[in-house]
DNA sequence: ATATAAGGTGTAATATTTACACTAAGTAAT
DNA sequence: ATTACTTAGTGTAAATATTACACCTTATAT
């Protein structure tokens, strides 16, 4: 059927970013990896995309293999395709970050056999990489800079309940920066997609505050005139 | 070499949105098919990235056999790949957008032989295209009106010499509004990448205007503090 | 009771954005 | 040369948004 298209000796495949903030810290998911090229190395979760499978769904694939969770935020950011950028041929890789909430129950159950095993590190503490993984995941932490500014994905880094405070950690670390308190959540609240859940935070060992949830009606409603977080 | 490598029945290529602007008008550079599947059809300019270059240098390629030009400014924005979207197998397809200057000599000339003519077609006037190369359009439009409010690529759609009002409309035609004449030139010219080139249009028939080019250098240093047009 | 640790709040100064209308300059026609 | 036409070019005031900044409150732990 395909006859008519030319055939080299390629493919794609799928790397993902996984971003995980916990207490403060944005980590990304890395593997090590099992299999030659780049056997014992650190590298981005990623595989070849199945022939019947779309490129957003086998991201989430990947990411369910290595992680057991589904439904997980994600979106394509780039795709790159230097001629060398893998060993054993010519692979055009199709990037995407996650972001997800952890903490909890949210551990790492590596499936797949070309992981020998899979963990959370510190973006500001990240070993060599694989490949061009390097500059996939410098790409995609850019990318996430400046989409947070303007598109509620904050959000998908924190559980369903979270304080002001953990919010502003979340852009804080995001943008590495430090934000004024009192002007962040005068912005944030003005937005008015926030919803005080009149409940206070559980078992911390000083003054409890209050939680909000993100209200996705309400953003969705006012999307139309676009906002800057 | 590749043996390692899974192989499908797959392949990738790039497709173009091509942005032209004229006289106030935005165009995208549209192929007629002279093949199945889609024969007749109007589509994107697009074609099977070679074995041995670059996505980027496949763009450039490609842009260059239709229109004999190169140095045009372009960008990688989205990759399609839904598994179904060429009839004829698996295609996935990276998406660039190009920007250029319109009018004077830029006559297209397509070179290949899988497109009978090349058009310059209003983007507020499209035909049916072929393939899912609307949705293509769509996304590429969607991507330069963001980008436009933040990056200096309205310039690559004007001659090097432009008037405050030549660029005042490329912002108009992209972003799909009126803008007040004070106000634009107020805040474009407080960025200080316009220089003011002390000389004035030649051949209209009403009071010339300034001429001003983008300063690149200035732009250059400036960049960090990131800008918003 | 006291110490500790984070939660939560307001205001004034500055900068940015918006709305708005007329005069100036050059060309073309009479 | 006058007139009509067309686009160039300009300023200000009001409203809004951003920034900088410090103290009291509340809950827990000792």
């Amino acid at each position: 059927m395909s006859e008519v298209l030319p055939k080299f000796n390629s493919t794609f495949s799928i790397d993902c970013v996984v971003f995980g903030f916990d207490e403060g810290e944005l980590k990304i998911l890395l593997i090590e990896r099992n299999q030659e090229p780049f056997k014992d190395w650190w590298a981005l979760p990623g595989n070849i995309v199945g022939e019947n499978e779309s490129l957003d769904q086998s991201a989430a694939r990947i990411l369910n293999e290595l992680t057991g969770l589904s439904n997980i935020y994600m979106e394509q950011y780039y795709t790159f395709g230097d001629v060398n950028r893998h060993p054993q041929g010519r692979v055009v890789s199709i990037a995407y970050y996650a972001l997800l909430r952890l903490g909890g129950d949210k551990a790492v159950k590596p499936i797949s056999t070309y992981a020998k095993k899979a963990n959370w590190i510190d973006v500001k503490d990240l070993p060599k990489l694989a490949f061009d993984h390097q500059k996939i995941f410098e790409t995609g932490l850019e990318k996430i800079k400046r989409r947070i500014k303007h598109q509620p994905i904050a959000f998908e880094l924190l559980p369903e309940k979270f304080t002001l405070t953990q919010l502003q950690n979340v852009y804080e670390v995001i943008l590495n920066k430090k934000l004024d308190k009192r002007n962040f959540r005068k912005k944030m609240l003005s937005f008015g997609v926030l919803k005080d859940l009149e409940e206070k935070q559980q078992g911390v060992s000083f003054r409890a505050a209050t939680l909000y949830k993100f209200d996705k009606r309400r953003y969705a409603k006012l999307f139309g005139k676009e906002i800057s977080f």
